[in-house]
DNA sequence: TCGAATAGCGAACACGTGTTCGGTATCGAA
DNA sequence: TTCGATACCGAACACGTGTTCGCTATTCGA
């Protein structure tokens, strides 16, 4: 990917700056405006360039279409809002009725997750998963319907409560397991619900104010 | 905020379908065949309405704009693609150099890091942070030109590669430490140059296949 | 029964807009 | 020197596009 030359970089900076402001992308003529430019095809020409070093994009089949101008790698499509659930209380029935605490945004196509799976988020607390260096207060995006490897970490239903646990599988049997010394020893994989299986963390850490 | 009608319903999934494609915004002729009318003013009649009803806006001084409506709610881009860093040999000067490996896309806004900030991305390689639940293969957000405060995780320059270390303050003096047993004690911060405060962490476990 | 809201048609106007073409000029590398 | 890239102008073409106007029809309360 060519640098883009200073005029250039000053077409890209301009339509960020619409962006920003939450503007349309701006038209050829605008961007001409801006730069003072006399002629519309000057923009075009510095367009054109931006395109062919790929810094601009147009959506697929938006060929002429007014303002349909894209940056290039800021994408809208990757991402997604993904519900954060705090603790399920029930089984996967719920999942609908469960409110959202809120919503994580997520580059999901990083995840490599087929479309047709849904998709939840769980806020971490405590320490059980401590060993697989998972704290308290990570955000843990879920893969729901999918089938576990062994050393995946999933959530499980437990007596009503939503915890974290590593599945893994000894001589062909599953089994659960705390990655914490303190907490119980392997638990067999019984009636257990398997409701998700971790495919991302996110953590933010707690700011400092002063 | 009124409801809107079922046909009015259709409009706005529409928009959100095209947006969701990552296609620009479409044009009122472009609603109007989605949703098989004849002609373009029926869909401009749904649009008034849906823009009376507060579910669709313009960006100010956007009137008479091609594309140029908006979901509303649905402002700022949230989401921009951070530059992936693998290793950084050199100062801060090499920045704008510094081919990225990649770009990692977040949520920027959940950070709450001031716009004129710059945003970059390290992947973590070693355990020298163990300690603070940081594995190798992790992805680090850091903003650069941040001031540290005591605690928090830092990309520090040292022997001409920038590796993670917590930064503490003792009595007023500050310095850094690996959190790892195996590794060095405490380091003065003398001559370090800080290169950027974690703000987020992002693990995508290995996907294991079979 | 009246009126408002919703839904739609067709036509037309006035610009907005992307795009192309021919022309001039400068600069640096081959 | 010639060639290509960069940079800009002016003009023009062909649609795209938002918008308005007049018209008809249905539905649902008041």
């Amino acid at each position: 990917m060519h640098a883009p030359t200073p005029r250039q970089q000053q077409v890209l900076d301009f339509i960020r700056q619409c962006l920003d402001a939450d503007q349309p992308v701006p038209s050829v003529r605008e961007i001409a405006r801006q730069l003072k430019l006399k002629s519309s095809s000057s923009a075009q020409g510095h367009l054109t360039a931006l395109r062919r070093k790929g810094w601009l994009e147009k959506a697929e089949g938006a060929e002429g279409a007014a303002r349909s101008l894209r940056l290039a790698g800021e994408t809208a499509k990757r991402v997604q809002g993904i519900p954060l659930l705090g603790a399920i209380p029930a089984g996967i029935a719920d999942f609908r009725a469960q409110e959202p605490d809120g919503l994580v945004h997520v580059d999901v196509e990083s995840l490599k997750i087929p479309r047709s799976s849904r998709i939840f988020a769980l806020k971490v607390t405590g320490d059980s998963m401590i060993g697989k260096q998972i704290m308290d207060g990570d955000i843990v995006i879920m893969e729901q319907n999918a089938d576990p490897k062994s050393g995946d970490v999933v959530a499980a239903l437990i007596d009503g409560q939503s915890t974290l646990k590593t599945y893994l599988v000894d001589r062909g049997r599953p089994f659960l397991r705390a990655e914490n010394p303190r907490y119980p020893n392997p638990i067999p994989l019984s009636e257990l619900m398997i409701q998700g299986v971790m495919r991302m963390l996110v953590r933010t850490p707690v700011r400092k104010s002063g």
